[in-house]
RNA sequence: GCGGUUGUGGCGAAGCGGUUUAACGCACCUGACUGUGACUCAGGCAUACGUGGGUUCGAUCCCCAUCUGCCGCC
């Protein structure tokens, strides 16, 4: 089998999990975080970048694809990977998302999802047996289920339709999925409630999925309440195989999901924050187009080991964000995207050695990240 | 020299006798962004009605003078 997950420590401290996962196109440490490069390509860096980031799986999306270029594009292309030159691991993202963002122009049917073309008004139909069969054109190593991401909060009555439908095209999703080098995840859904994410996830284990997501996650909801959907879900999720905590990327988060069993996450925050010009540092947060980084000739992050810090300067930083330089984009892009891929990096070292909470209360202390002021990113 | 025209915050630009804290853009200063519809969204600052008179209960807005820029003519 091409793709698997290798557990090679578990922290005695926490519980923690340091693994290989296994994939066709190279092998990946976890815990791990992914870039988001929606339309094949994660926006404003080039795969050198991406190499010299070590960053590992890259996620593309079903649904953008879709629309543009064209699945059939990419597969004549001979996938993905090659489509983009990335020779690396990749993962689409089945379009569920998009249930949820573009929720305004969509029409739920057990059926599948009627959606409205956001580029030119067209009306589109997403089914789960589309969204596989897309996702096996695009060819990626990692795929997943066609879910409902439902919106926080979701009455429990809402939930419990959705979530019964969600494991109906997760199955459906399965019998459709065609391509035996492409790992199929099942999504976990279930909203806040404890009954519906164990109801979900058990089902979808019914169904022996090569690894499972957590998802109906950052969708508006406070960090107590995402990590209660982390808990109501994992502890049902076997524990052989990856776990992946979907579109979460601030600190603190990523943190306390790898403390509770999580091995991938991914997320736009990021590169969507660095193109706006805020930055994850050692330090907290920095938002470079601050008047006080005029004349400041440092780096980001004294502590970084990124191209972008090794040779620029807050100051020169400053200036091409002000001039709404592109290059600005690229640089600080890289810097936020090697501070999270660092960031995993100490963790999973701290996994190898057992002392995983150590590292995570130390890092909370040294960011001023308490109960009072829980929010990191 | 004569005639016409213009003059509103750093810049551009509404308003044209009585709902104005005098729009709105840009710039400037901040904040947000979580399976990317995103160089987006939100907020804030600002010694702004050329100057001096006059008409009026009331003038950015009307009249006179003056200064400034622009255009045209001798």
């Amino acid at each position: 089998m091409d793709f698997y997950l290798e557990i090679k420590h578990i922290c005695k401290q926490t519980g923690a999990r340091y693994g290989i996962l296994h994939t066709p196109h190279g092998d990946v440490e976890t815990p791990m975080f992914m870039p988001v490069g929606t339309l094949a390509s994660v926006k404003y860096l080039s795969p050198e970048d991406l190499y010299e980031l070590e960053a590992g799986v890259i996620l593309a999306n079903t649904y953008h694809l879709w629309l543009r270029p064209g699945e059939n594009v990419v597969a004549n292309a001979g996938g993905i990977q090659k489509f983009m030159n990335y020779n690396g691991p990749m993962l689409t993202d089945s379009g569920g998302f998009q249930v949820f963002s573009l929720s305004e122009k969509r029409k739920i049917s057990e059926e599948g999802v009627t959606f409205k073309n956001h580029l030119n008004g067209e009306k589109l139909f997403l089914s789960p047996e589309k969204s596989i069969e897309i996702q096996n054109k695009l060819g990626a190593d990692i795929i997943m289920s066609f879910d409902e991401c439902p919106g926080y909060p979701s009455t429990h009555d809402y939930m419990k339709k959705s979530v019964e439908r969600t494991i109906r095209w997760a199955e459906r999703g399965k019998i459709a999925h065609q391509n035996n080098k492409q790992a199929l995840f099942g999504i976990v859904q279930g909203g806040e409630y404890p009954d519906l994410r164990q109801y979900c996830a058990k089902e979808l284990v019914k169904l022996d999925f090569p690894g499972y997501s957590i998802g109906g996650t950052s969708v508006g909801e406070d960090k107590e309440t995402l990590y209660k959907m982390i808990d109501y879900s994992i502890k049902y999720l076997p524990k052989d195989k990856p776990r992946y905590l979907m579109g979460v990327g601030s600190y603190d988060a990523i943190l306390e999901g790898i403390m509770r069993g999580v091995d991938m996450f991914d997320c736009v925050l990021p590169t969507r924050i660095a193109r706006h010009g805020a930055l994850m540092t050692s330090k907290g947060r920095l938002n470079i187009r601050d008047k006080k980084y005029e004349y400041d000739l440092l780096p980001i992050d004294d502590e970084c080991d990124c191209y972008t810090c090794k040779n620029y300067t807050r100051s020169y930083l400053r200036h091409l964000y002000k001039c709404e330089e592109g290059l600005v984009k690229r640089l600080l892009s890289i810097h936020n995207l090697r501070f999270l891929i660092n960031l995993t990096k100490e963790v999973r070292k701290a996994i190898q050695e057992d002392r995983f909470g150590d590292f995570k209360n130390d890092f909370f202390e040294k960011y001023g990240l308490n109960s009072k002021n829980p929010r990191g990113f």
